[in-house]
DNA sequence: ATATTATCCGGACCGTAGTCCGTTTAGACG
DNA sequence: CGTCTAAACGGACTACGGTCCGGATAATAT
């Protein structure tokens, strides 16, 4: 299995001197630890910067400058469980990864997805939010470009990277969350339906 | 043509009662005035709550009476423009209109709502926005319910209704706007891509 | 004309995300 | 160990959306 920990989850995380000066680290842990529990306990939309600050113990300033903004601080957050979804789908096992047809990679790929939304959605949706190129976002490229190339490997014709944009919008989380939560569709619906699209996308061909 | 102004953009609007004190009447005018002009000035995102009730010369209360936030603001500044578009789906002539086949009507209803998009896509950006439900404005709804009903009339067998959800995800504002000014996307591959994806999830039942 | 009342008005106030800049300090170098 | 500097720190500050409530006023009843 590869290290794949060098797809950055969002822009230029990997820019500046490799090395961290101490109270750095020691305050991005402070950050990190203080952010999990503040959203075990409030949630995240109970998360505010000031109160992250206050609990660990740190100025406003130093939230803001390890993590540039909310949004950035959420994907911090999802960092991990992001790169072992990318890992599972760019190299795991089939259906999943590498191994079966495009067709099923593309199902497993949103059941995949839908399950991870449903697990981390709100982290994921506190991440999109305000986040002014959520679209742009190195992990949403890689979806996107993911999707576009098993519609390639399907033989998809008509502008696939089009097409591999109508699908992404499909697994938004604000919109898979709020069928769920909201109007209460159970997640095996949303599977289905999936799949439903995909292959009547690609069998149209 | 009937008249479809009682097709509320947003939801509460009706209620209350009927007459509206005089110089309540006036200021709304006064706020929706000073709106245009600021968003002619300084576009959709340039215009902030304070310098509205500024320009309109009113109190800042004043505006969240009259439109709640400002989302509820951006709706009532597209409703003309909404209510029209309402009209030519649901009644308007083919193929937008009834009289034409379902997919025909979906086709029509992709490339009509892109348009609007891009003529007024900083508006509708800026209602969805911060919009906590902005897939349950009623207007929103209608859309929803209009793709849902087409593709029942040609005979949509698996879950029609998460069906129209998927359609309805591709043709967000925030996204369409994004692929033609971020990565320069042609409105006119937008709507060749929106008949291919209808026509296939028509085509495969 | 006067009194009554429901509605409306205004701007002070709050919480939040994000910025700025003077101060502190880690760590490298002599 | 002392010096130096780039990096990090912290919290006051701004801009914004949204709330609140005491005072003003338009419409209506008498």
């Amino acid at each position: 299995m590869w290290d794949v920990s060098f797809i950055p989850l969002r822009p230029g995380s990997l820019s500046g001197p490799v090395t961290e000066r101490s109270d750095a680290a020691r305050n991005r842990e402070r950050l990190l630890g203080a952010a999990r529990e503040l959203i075990e306990e409030c949630g995240a939309d109970g998360l505010t910067m000031d109160r992250l600050a206050e609990r660990a113990g740190v100025g406003k300033g130093t939230v803001f400058r390890r993590f540039g903004s909310r949004a950035g601080l959420m994907m911090t957050l999802l960092s991990d469980s992001e790169a072992d979804f990318q890992a599972r789908f760019m190299f795991g096992p089939p259906p999943l990864g590498p191994g079966a047809p495009g067709l099923e990679r593309l199902v497993a790929f949103g059941a995949a997805r839908i399950a991870y939304v449903l697990e981390y959605g709100e982290l994921a949706r506190a991440a999109d939010e305000s986040a002014y190129n959520r679209f742009d976002v190195p992990a949403a490229v890689l979806w996107h470009r993911h999707i576009e190339l098993l519609l390639r490997a399907e033989g998809m014709d008509a502008d696939p990277r089009l097409m591999a944009m109508a699908l992404s919008a499909t697994l938004d989380p604000e919109r898979l969350l709020h069928a769920v939560r909201v109007h209460g569709i159970e997640p095996g619906r949303l599977v289905e339906s999936w799949r439903e699209l995909v292959t009547r996308v690609v069998r149209g061909a």
